[in-house]
DNA sequence: GATATATGCTTTATAAATCAAGTATATATT
DNA sequence: AATATATACTTGATTTATAAAGCATATATC
């Protein structure tokens, strides 16, 4: 028989909590016509100096392969959510740029985001909060 | 510009640690030849009376569609991991049940899975992995 | 300076999950 | 009892991500 482990517990626990959230919060951000990967993208650009970034630093943000970049991002910059730029001191890497427009759009969901996240954390107080993202973020090696 | 919003960067942070956590099991368990999701289902039927579950409920638990099941299940009856059962009381529902070599499968893996998980959460203590756990379980409604 | 290796990105083929529609059975309503 | 609605699952078409291979460029080593 398999005894019980507080480690083993925490994934699966951690696993079934990501699908309800994932689930919440892509519902919500459906009225944008957006998906949660692409406000991740929109989220990390709008942080990012000059809104700008490479798309590897991207991918890693957002947990997505390299390959995984160049397809989300096609559509964004055909639709002129992003723009792709080059960088003149190395010619393999293409940045991408939050454009004008993107802001507008990421400002707009951000609306429903921060709605969507303050609705699926109310059980807590700030200062749970506060402790559940501390523990996490411990956890990133 | 936007301002900074504690319930939004946890749900940044959240997927962000999810994506981690995922590849790393994943990398984990692809010495048994099984994926973090079908991990997942062995575990809820190995602790479920009789090992066994209907097939919405195992949907439920591990967050995927009832599509998803049938999908995931298929190649998993063929490996004689798990086996169909009917249920007498109501011919609409399929019972899943984890076979006996199915359990010695679960068996082998959690081996991995738990090293995995306590090497993941090494970074907290006891108490503060219990924390971790009972903040984030209130966020389940 | 030539060669080997590493890095950044894209493309092809494939896997994994979804949604929408369909089938079968059960339950409620009249 | 007949009809409508709900539930449990499966199947077909599509989406979304990946891994592996390829191409271009950069860096290190001899």
């Amino acid at each position: 028989m398999s005894e019980s482990n507080l480690a083993t517990d925490f994934l699966v626990g951690q696993s079934f909590l990501h699908s309800k959230l994932q689930r919440k919060v892509d519902g919500q951000l459906s009225v944008h016509g957006i998906s949660f990967t692409e406000y991740q993208i929109m989220h990390y650009l709008a942080k990012a100096p000059e809104q700008t970034m490479r798309r590897i630093e991207l991918a890693d943000c957002v947990g997505i392969s390299a390959s995984g970049v160049t397809r989300l991002l096609a559509p964004m910059e055909k639709n002129h959510i992003v723009e792709k730029r080059s960088n003149p001191r190395d010619a393999r890497v293409s940045l991408v740029k939050l454009s004008e427009p993107g802001k507008v759009l990421f400002e707009d969901a951000s609306i429903s985001f921060s709605y969507c996240a303050q609705s699926l954390t109310s059980a807590l107080s700030t200062k749970q909060l506060e402790s559940l993202i501390d523990l996490s973020s411990r956890l990133i090696s």
